[in-house]
DNA sequence: CACTAGATTTTCCTATAGGATTTTTTAGCG
DNA sequence: CGCTAAAAAATCCTATAGGAAAATCTAGTG
């Protein structure tokens, strides 16, 4: 139906496509996931996500069939997919319990194994980290969020153990707290009784303090690493990662109380 | 054209479907995986796979795009789906070091947080390696393969921490021991000049003494669990697993040398 | 022999129809 | 009015055919 081009004027020869399509519904799907378009635990219809992205059922089908391997996405045979809900207390502890098995160990090896490739990606990624704060708002909530997930997978991979890249990138734990913290804004939003406790919380913790906290935490790391200090990499880790744990747990408690 | 049925006749009430399609297909695929029915390296054509699991191209796109995640197949896009190639050496031994770094802990939780019917299935899980020690020739082998990775998931479970048994599981350690296995075995039919050698360690190693050696670890962990003492259950995983890597790691290397 | 241009094959994507199952609505009965 | 049961709608799942784009192969020309 939508006449999308007419290559009968110019024979040029067009870029060849990067990827297929499937691949872009995928990350499209995830996106939306990340910021509550599709809303925690809410149905996602097939027919009118392919409607809406403009693209038929099965490039769709094999997103969310792919979505649901990475645990976004749940589906119930013969009902439908759904978005997985919010991580629950134990989940949110489980997982950071998890991280902390194979991060402090893989943040030891990069110190290890670091060369000159990694130690410039490491400055790169810090200096973007210095970016981010500058911005205000959700967008430095996201900003810091997506330097977070860059940051602790390119350390994965400097470890140069692609099992422990791989499961570190499929806890999509980035996307995990990401909802955990719209959710809460969204919840504040609408006026809850909270509110102001959640709101302090946030100013207090996510925005300013715990933006800026994590990225010094990260600046010891990536020093460390730089420094091919293995022993202070893995304890720097270990730190960063519990006290990640202990800033986002009210707000993942604060979910779950509802 | 494959008249399947005609339910003209009987207007009786069919039992629900357990499963979709789809997750059948994608069971039926990994198998074929498992048992080199589809060779590593070789590619997976889409078409060909659909015709000859008599069903339509969709379960089979979805099923591979979830064994695409698994990281048991690899896409190419636009040229087609391939399974992914024998573990390298290096891949080997991340995959082990992984191991090293999730399982000890989760044997410790287990021994810390099982009850009665934690308990009560692993003493039924060992029962049943038992029974696989009686077996011959590969299908003891793939028998204790079998065994050996409801064991390993059976502790991850009891551990309690989905995030750590979500990653043990994705591993599929055991369906790339088993391929590395079949892969020398078949070798050895093709009457390579080391096939001495490789027979030699396999029935040393595999058939008999690994298989036993395997079993006589899985016993210590177990009672440990059992006894809920936790440290003993971590140090029985760490050499276990230590153990395992040790054994396996001829057959991964006579594979790399090729 | 090197190189370009067309033909073939492969793969990805679309479209659509119909069967199966669940959910919702409606009607009937106590 | 409350409850059960049947009908209708929505949704998911499967099947199939065919078009579009890319990759690969083939052949002809300088």
């Amino acid at each position: 139906m939508p006449a999308k081009k007419s290559a009968s004027s110019r024979p040029v020869k067009r870029a060849p496509r990067r990827s297929v399509l499937s691949d872009e519904i995928y990350e499209m799907i995830k996106a939306m996931i990340f910021d509550h378009e599709i809303a925690p635990g809410s149905r996602v219809n097939i027919d009118a996500l392919a409607v809406q992205l403009d693209v038929s059922q099965t490039p769709v089908r094999e997103a969310l069939a792919r979505l649901e391997s990475d645990g976004l996405i749940a589906k119930e045979p013969l009902k439908g997919y759904k978005a997985t809900d919010l991580l629950s207390l134990k989940e949110f502890n489980d997982l950071f319990q998890f991280r902390l098995l194979i991060e402090p160990w893989a943040a030891e090896q990069a110190a290890k194994l670091v060369d000159n490739t990694g130690k410039t990606a490491l400055k790169a990624e810090m200096q973007s980290a210095k970016t981010a704060l500058k911005i205000s708002g959700d967008d430095q909530f996201q900003a810091l969020t997506e330097h977070d997930a860059r940051f602790h997978a390119l350390i994965a991979n400097i470890s140069g153990n692609q099992s422990v890249a791989d499961s570190y990138e499929r806890t999509h734990c980035h996307l995990h707290l990401f909802r955990l913290f719209m959710a809460n804004k969204l919840h504040l939003i609408e006026g809850e009784s909270r509110a102001k406790f959640v709101q302090d919380l946030f100013e207090e913790y996510y925005q300013v303090g715990s933006g800026q906290l994590a990225i010094k935490e990260h600046d010891v790391i990536a020093k460390a690493i730089i420094d091919q200090n293995s022993k202070a990499a893995r304890t720097a880790m270990h730190a960063h990662i519990e006290s990640s744990l202990k800033r986002f747990s009210p707000a993942a408690q604060a979910i779950n109380k509802k």
